[in-house]
DNA sequence: TAGTTATTTAACTAATACGTTAAATGATGA
DNA sequence: TCATCATTTAACGTATTAGTTAAATAACTA
């Protein structure tokens, strides 16, 4: 779906971190991605069905297994989100007290969501 | 709170980014901060102690206001966590079939969630 | 064809999320 | 003190989510 909302609902879980930190190692199938968890196999299938609809999972039939892989599309996208933001924690930007001040007031009336594409 | 999974559920939501988004402009009131939202400012309270509660937001009284500033520790660590998986998307690894194909089965029965403290 | 394996769908439950309106709190100012 | 302004809490409705078990589908194997 590759939107924010699908994206960041689908990275709350942490079964599904888990899910794609496991991918991130190479495709494998379903069984053997639900093997460490001891949640039902057709919770991991409803987990795998979110992961794919929010873009960061692909899942193709190899024969009587389904396997899966990382879609990095997703991640990109909310990585780039994130990145607007790294001025406020980056040392550069330590005092941004100072900062603040002098761009407070200066842009009432802005576009709150710009960047939320 | 600092987790992954209540960071990653607050940011989950297009008004709660959207607040963000506005603060990283500068800190500012409640009702300032809901004024460009068509939703009710109890809604807007709610929304705003969700980013509390994920430390996304800092809120200090201030005589009969309250302000909110952007908080960036959580940011930085879903940043990170993602940071993870930059290799996937980054050119350096675009032909990434191969580097999966190659650590493959190389480690089963790992820690498949290792880096999601 | 029948049986087994891999995975998904269906039906259900319990918890959580997001919105509403009305009422409560708490600070300010006449 | 009384009224007002800024914000939160309470109570409620509805939608979504994450889990369960049982049944269905689909592919392989004997």
């Amino acid at each position: 779906m590759m939107n924010l909302d699908t994206t960041f609902a689908a990275l709350a879980d942490p079964t599904r971190r888990a899910i794609l930190s496991r991918l991130a190692l190479g495709e494998t199938t379903v069984g053997e991605l639900a093997a460490p968890f001891s949640i039902s196999l057709p919770a991991i299938s409803r987990h795998l069905r979110v992961l794919e609809h929010a873009s960061l999972i692909v899942r193709e039939k190899d024969g009587q297994h389904r396997r899966c892989r990382l879609d990095p599309r997703s991640l990109k996208g909310a990585s780039e989100w994130l990145d607007f933001y790294r001025r406020f924690w980056s040392e550069a930007f330590d005092r941004r007290d100072d900062h603040l001040k002098q761009t407070e007031g200066d842009d009432h009336g802005h576009d709150v969501d710009k960047h939320d594409g």
